[in-house]
RNA sequence: GGGGCAGUAGCUCAGUUGGGAGAGCGCCGCCCUUGCAAGGCGGAGGUCGUCGGUUCGAACCCGAUCUGCUCCA
């Protein structure tokens, strides 16, 4: 046994991650449950990557919980943006792209001595880690830490202090920040090889496991740190190395739960995983993204080429390319996935019930990829055969970073395919290159407003300026408070012009959820400005965008707030249809028809969902059918507060990246038999003030999106009467009832279509015939010249002209011309014999200024255009002398 | 948000100094033939994504726009 990790008893990750939430629930903690990968209400964050992510506002003081400590175990993502582990995975015994933190938070209740004492109490003492192999870190001059963890149980010799890289937290540039402590084991073999100089230094021997963090300072603009009134804690301890670290193995990838996927990659691979072949990474790539995908697609992303869907889409093909390695052709993601729901299913019940949706979208992207490498490998292989018969060696930088950029093939299966034909390829060219595009990427990103006034914005809600809605009952209220008033350069007391106001109270809904902000006016004694919209640029806070259009808006005077009353029935009406709507897609298309976003406006309303396919037209009439029912049944639609948990029981649909608190606003259609969605929008009272619903788009906006787009009410009725007029001219004109046009057009078509092909024949018939022809055929060198002047015609049909004629003679030299009101055409035409000897296209070079006009062409053939018609006789006349001038 | 590429017959795609819109497969008809996704002959099918510009003339050059693919942020 000797220096060997052996303990007692091995846990399972489950097992862990309970102990963990039960130990701090034991403590006075409330166990909250994992937010969405995506992160609501942060536009600077493209996932959820640690666990105090959604407490983020409960930090900064703008959101109140009915709780001060918390414990969580959040589901991560770290791939694509700031923190990007991507690349890594694979090759290390620790990086993931989807990870589980486990945390313990105190909001403003205890602070370093209690997160102290729970660490060490938890991994010692419940744990059972052996203190031999602990570290603990604290920052340079954070005494009172490393006092703590001796007071703990920690001996001196294991407590290092750091510095600001590795043991100072800060949330961004301003706000919160502080000290952190962290929590390192060493898992070496022997026992004599534990340093202190592995701890932050190389290698996988020491890891980190648990991070504290002890919020106690604010950081201020110009850098200066301020006490905070009440230090918080924020811990994060990623779960599957504290897995490794228990169950004794090297890495986490050997840990029990990915011993179930890695060994779902074995059966359909049929091969062994060898952790240290060559082959080991692309197992390991495979389990993770595989687990990471999964997760994705649960939680809502849909791969495409922006944003979130792009990181997805780049983790599923970083695996299938891996999947290569192993032999994978074709679909096999899709089949690894089940395995990581075995694992985890019962722990994130979204992966079961959204399996479905998963596996389907999981899939098409596999076999979207699959045809873009195919459509790729064929490009590439015609350029390594080129690249070959010219006696290359090598694949430029340019062309490999051009299949690449542009058809997305990836460097080692480019790699790949010129090592089977015996070439290489040129890194470093396309290395440069793609440096080069990336840095031209980020230059285009500067300038942005909105983030400009981001941090005015912040200043105001963490003031408290939170604005109370009162807009679901009224649309007008009197005495509205200014509390804040922003000009084009900041803060002012007194605006005039355009602007942004804040109120204590108001009834105007600034957009969320789909739905857009009101408009309106707000008067006061001697003053009147136009609301032109409303947001909510921070969390409570609530900005009116206005143009002051007669006095000036004081800060602290009151005013009368009055919403355009019917641009927000509209609206409303729009946001119930697109419940309504929402509800009958999954009623005709099925769960995976998942709202993707959504857009309420006054004159229409547009819904984006999952859905791969175009939809039918009996699925769309299917769809618009079932909507107009419910609205004709008029019936009820309610909202009601309650506890989340208590609305997802009741089966409300959760939009996925919507932000939502503990207690949530449900809004139910017929008290929820129809549609029951969590949702802050305005509705209507009963579904008949919708008065008819029709849609009138539906197509794509990204692979796996569709979206519809409607009207309803007004702009319905006037949309149907617009059809209806042109239905009826289009039918008086056709002189036929309506339901006869689609025949009568068709048998219009035909006739003309005949008629067409008539008249070209005739026309030709006429033209080529006309004279039989031996007068106007002369002999020049002993060649067959035909000269004529053809009767108006397409120019299409000149040609063929020219070909009958061309054909009579056999051997020779057809110039023809034809005049029309503005214009003059020329067409020479020259039997293939004579090609070589007399051009076409010289012919008519020499005849075009003739007629102020310019050709050319090719030996046997071409044409030219002139703009002067009086000249063609004289243009045909100098044919001859042309003719014989180029025979020589 | 910024780049790159593509859009031609039902499908897969050719189409260069700008000058007759093509091939293969599929479809229809006829012929041949008792095996097979055979063979022969003939035929239909095209706003060359859309709009504008340059030009005597644009599938081709230029600009805008839509759609798809793709890379970066």
């Amino acid at each position: 046994m000797g220096e060997t990790i052996r303990m007692a008893s091995k846990p399972t990750t489950r097992e862990i991650r309970q102990a963990f939430l039960d130990y701090f629930a034991a403590n006075g903690h409330r166990v909250v449950p994992s937010s969405s990968l995506i992160p609501a209400g942060d536009a600077t964050l493209l996932f959820a990557n640690a666990g105090m992510n959604q407490f983020k506002d409960v930090f900064l003081g703008r959101e109140q919980r009915d709780y001060r400590r918390a414990t969580s175990c959040q589901k991560c993502v770290r791939a694509g943006g700031k923190h990007n582990d991507l690349d890594n995975v694979g090759y290390t015994a620790r990086h993931h792209t989807f990870f589980e933190m486990l945390g313990n938070f105190s909001f403003g209740d205890y602070f370093k001595a209690d997160a102290i004492r729970f660490a060490w109490e938890l991994l010692v003492e419940r744990y059972k880690l052996p203190v031999e192999r602990l570290w603990f870190t604290v920052y340079t001059d954070d005494d009172e830490a490393a006092r703590l963890w001796q007071e703990a149980g920690a001996s001196p010799g294991r407590i290092l202090r750091f510095g600001e890289k590795d043991n100072f937290w800060a949330m961004g540039e301003t706000g919160p920040c502080g000290p952190c402590s962290e929590i390192h084991y060493y898992q070496g073999k022997h026992l004599k090889g534990n340093k202190a100089g592995l701890v932050n230094g190389p290698g996988d021997e020491t890891v980190e496991i648990w991070n504290l963090v002890f919020m106690q300072y604010e950081r201020d603009a110009a850098g200066h740190l301020h006490p905070l009134p009440r230090p918080c804690v924020d811990t994060g301890a990623g779960l599957e190395r504290l897995a490794a670290v228990m169950q004794g193995v090297a890495s986490t990838y050997e840990t029990d739960l990915f011993a179930l996927i890695l060994g779902r990659v074995v059966e359909l691979a049929q091969r062994p995983y060898d952790p240290k072949s060559e082959l080991g990474p692309a197992f390991r790539v495979i389990a993770d993204h595989a687990r990471a995908a999964a997760f994705l697609l649960a939680d809502g992303v849909v791969p495409s080429n922006e944003g979130r869907g792009y990181v997805l889409r780049r983790i599923v093909r970083r695996a299938l390319r891996y999947g290569r390695q192993l032999g994978f052709d074709g679909v096999f993601l899709a089949d690894v996935v089940p395995a990581v729901v075995g694992a985890m299913g019962d722990v994130y019940p979204e992966l079961a019930t959204r399996w479905p949706v998963v596996e389907q979208l999981l899939r098409a992207e596999e076999e979207k990829f699959s045809r873009t490498l195919n459509v790729g490998t064929d490009l590439v292989g015609r350029e390594l055969d080129r690249i070959k018969r010219t006696g290359g060696k090598s694949l430029s930088g340019e062309t490999a970073f051009y299949f690449y950029e542009t058809h997305g093939i990836p460097m080692d299966i480019l790699e790949e395919f010129a090592q089977e034909e015996g070439l290489t390829v040129d890194r470093p060219g396309f290395e440069s290159r793609l440096e080069a595009a990336r840095t031209r990427g980020q230059e285009s990103w500067k300038g942005d407003l909105v983030a400009r006034f981001r941090e005015e914005y912040e200043e105001l809600a963490s003031r408290g300026l939170a604005s109370e809605f009162l807009g679901y009952q009224e649309f007008t209220l009197d005495g509205a408070k200014v509390v804040a008033l922003l000009g084009p350069h900041g803060e002012v007391d007194l605006l005039s012009g355009e602007g942004e106001v804040v109120l204590d109270r108001t009834p105007f809904y600034a957009e969320a959820g789909g739905q857009i902000g009101d408009q309106g006016v707000l008067t006061w004694a001697g003053g009147r400005a136009a609301v032109r919209d409303t947001q909510r640029p921070a969390l409570g806070l609530t900005v009116h965008r206005v143009a002051v259009e007669q006095g000036a808006l004081p800060r602290g005077g009151a005013v009368r707030a009055e919403v355009h009353r019917g641009r927000r029935l509209e609206t409303q009406a729009n946001h119930t249809a697109t419940h309504l709507l929402h509800a009958a897609l999954h009623h005709v298309l099925g769960p995976s028809a998942q709202q993707a976003g959504s857009l309420v406006e006054p004159e229409r309303l547009r819904f984006d969902f999952s859905w791969a396919q175009p939809l039918l037209p009996e699925q769309l009439e299917a769809v618009e059918t079932l909507v107009n029912q419910n609205v004709r049944a008029n019936l009820e639609v309610s909202a009601r507060q309650m506890k989340l948990e208590e609305a997802r029981a009741a089966g409300a649909m959760a939009l996925f990246g919507e932000k939502y608190g503990d207690v949530v606003r449900v809004v139910s259609v017929a008290d929820g038999h129809v549609s029951r969605e969590l949702c802050g929008g305005c509705h209507v009272r009963r579904t008949g003030d919708i008065g008819v619903f029709k849609i009138t788009a539906e197509r794509g906006v990204a692979a796996g999106v569709r979206r519809i787009e409607a009207v309803t009410g007004r702009a319905a009725v006037e949309l149907f009467q617009g059809d209806h007029r042109i239905l009826r001219q289009a039918a008086g004109r056709a002189n036929v009832p309506f339901e006869s046009l689609p025949v009568a057009i068709e048998g219009q078509e035909r006739k003309v279509r005949e008629l067409e092909q008539e008249v070209k024949a005739l026309r030709l018939k006429l033209a080529a015939g006309g004279g039989g022809g031996d007068a106007e055929v002369q002999e020049v060198k002993g060649v067959k010249l035909m000269v004529r002047d053809a009767p108006e015609m397409a120019a299409p049909e000149l040609r063929t002209l020219a070909d009958t004629l061309r054909g009579k003679l056999k051997t020779g030299i057809v110039v023809l011309g034809m005049a029309s009101v503005e214009s003059v055409t020329l067409l020479v035409a020259v039997t293939e014999d004579l090609a070589g000897r007399i051009s076409a296209g010289e012919i008519v070079k020499r005849l075009a200024p003739v007629v102020d006009g310019r050709g050319g062409g090719k030996a046997s053939l071409a044409q030219a255009g002139g703009k002067t018609p009086g000249k063609l006789q004289e243009a045909l006349k100098l044919a001859p002398r042309v003719v014989e001038e180029l025979l020589g």
